[in-house]
DNA sequence: GCTGCGTGTTTAATCGTTTAAACAAAAGTA
DNA sequence: TACTTTTGTTTAAACGATTAAACACGCAGC
């Protein structure tokens, strides 16, 4: 395979020593070293196209310069995109990150975490699956950094960026009341996850708040794994209600996804017949028929800061940080007033 | 930070040497180990917890079980799912994978492939920019095994696994002709890749073979890095052009997105006032309200072949694999005859 | 009783770095 | 001159594994 250049090429095609090399090339031991030395050790390394050996490095240095970052499905564009800055961020202060895919299923996201582990990942930013409180415990007791993503257990004292799910779910349903829907439904998970069950209460406690008695079909609850058939029975269960819904909100993008495919099939109309709203933004939102209201996280911030957590833990073992962001409402035709669409046209 | 047990700690506690408990973990030396001293080594592994530290096995071995992919943009749909494929793919393989991405930007590119060579990758599964060809060349010299991905250069002999682009672009005007089409015009990067030539040059012939002289207007080109105002203005070009365009072919997802978001906002009828039809795949396209006619590439098909391609490099070193797969052509609403439209209707 | 073989295990070198400590020579100080 | 300091460099151990080769021992064969 590759036969590379080692410190010790250098030291002897400079005839000293490999320690000296080191030093040279780490700038250490800076007052001392001779510079003619020093160029000619540089110079014999810029001949020799030398780069150093990161796993012989890592292996003694106990730093591998390396972050690993665990997201639900990196093809989920929620999660590329996030994936993205932080590869961005991290690259910026030198560390190279690592990805892996869940799936939501704890036991797939414990063995990625242990493959990261055994590859020395300085730290780890994690989106936990549901019933996955036990591999994060057991990190924290091991002492190795993480950072918690998008999602957080509230048992548990850990450092995290999360938004306040809870008071987005509760602007996303106020804004329909205030253009005059009431019967509003909403199609989620059925998650225990921490973030899933505040964009649940959030729903419940906008219409219960404004004295709006929540039906039980309104609510539908899906699994996580996205069965297109599950999502759109819930569609139809919402339509087929009493009395059916006007308004509806998505819990996820993959939701709206599923949801809005299938309405686009069916003769309703978009936002006469049914105003809907979305979690997290897509492409695609923007260039349905009548772009959909979408609840926007900030995803920038969510990225660096969470690298920022984690770059700080490194240094600083043991410090915690939480964040817990607000997201914003970005209002589209898919919520507009019947009349004002009139109005529009 | 992390405490780690070490060969040695097992060795110590089962009063045996570190290199028995080696050959136990890796069930090397077959015969010989007693089983009772095995089967003693394996329940104290067990016992603490032990798992390989892979940054000295690797240093030993010389081999990381880790492949580096570098994409142009991991949020990218079409990076993401194929990036998601050759993860689950490579893992089945008990390989790790590295991702990187290049913006089309040669400088980064190089940067990437020199972090990942740093960090001892086995091998590199490589969307190359443009004007890459010297760090494919120079990995080549190396013997660093590569396969490319998507994108080959004519050139330089490597594994690759691509797809016609040519006959894709000539299937997607063929069939725009036969719904009675004839002022097809094109929108794609301008660009020396080798499957963006293709891409173009599929068009032009496709519309020459039929006899259809393309008016310069017609083949817009905007640049790689995707700037909206330039793509926009790229559809107007193509709809002011004389005489105007009665369909377009996208060459990417991003150009395709672009120009449907200024499409939507037009009062343009697809497909009565235009057909459009897009190079890959996204959900954003079904959901359109004319659902779009795309060219789908086999991504699992890709995504599994690249890894097969360069796991059997790593082990027959020099062996080179090549794969030109058919994409395929899926026709929706926004390619119908405007007649057969009314039908449905 | 010697040789040879099979079995079970250890020794020791090695991968490519880092880094504390040792060393030697030159320079400064008294 | 003799001592300390400074300067420039080397030595050698270590990180945690792998692996060829050596070793020790029991046993069979002659």
């Amino acid at each position: 395979m590759q036969k590379r250049v080692s410190l010790k090429d250098i030291a002897a095609k400079a005839g000293v020593s490999a320690a000296l090399v080191s030093y040279v090339l780490n700038n250490r031991l800076s007052g001392r070293i001779s510079v003619a030395t020093a160029q000619k050790i540089r110079d014999i390394a810029g001949q020799l196209n030398y780069s150093t050996n990161q796993l012989a490095k890592s292996l003694k240095t106990n730093k591998t310069n390396t972050i690993g970052l665990i997201v639900a499905d990196i093809s989920n564009p929620f999660s590329a995109n996030l994936a993205r800055i932080i590869e961005d961020e991290a690259e910026k202060c030198q560390y190279t990150t690592i990805f892996g895919s869940s799936d939501e299923d704890p036991g797939k996201f414990d063995k990625l975490v242990h493959t990261m582990l055994n590859r020395k990942v300085d730290g780890l930013i994690l989106s936990p699956p549901a019933k996955s409180e036990a591999v994060i415990e057991s990190l924290q007791q091991k002492d190795i950094p993480i950072v918690l993503l998008d999602r957080y257990f509230p048992g548990i004292k850990t450092s995290y960026v999360i938004i306040d799910n809870f008071a987005a779910s509760m602007e996303a349903v106020h804004h329909l009341l205030s253009t005059g829907r009431t019967r509003i439904g909403m199609i989620t998970y059925d998650s225990e996850l921490q973030h899933l069950l505040e964009r649940k209460n959030g729903y419940i406690r906008a219409l219960e708040n404004n004295g709006v008695r929540v039906e039980k079909e309104w609510l539908q609850l899906v699994g996580i794994e996205n069965n297109q058939q599950q999502i759109e029975d819930a569609v139809r269960a919402l339509l087929s209600a009493t009395p059916a819904v006007d308004a509806v909100l998505f819990g996820s993008n993959k939701i709206a996804t599923s949801s809005l495919k299938l309405i686009n099939s069916l003769s309703l109309r978009v936002p006469c017949d049914l105003a809907v709203i979305c979690f997290d933004h897509t492409e695609m939102l923007d260039l349905f028929y009548s772009p959909v209201t979408y609840i926007k996280q900030p995803l920038e911030e969510i990225g660096e800061l969470a690298v920022s957590y984690l770059l700080s833990n490194l240094l600083y073992n043991g410090t915690i940080s939480t964040s817990q962001l607000k997201a914003s409402l970005v209002i589209q035709q898919s919520t507009s007033r019947p009349d004002e669409l009139y109005q529009a046209k």
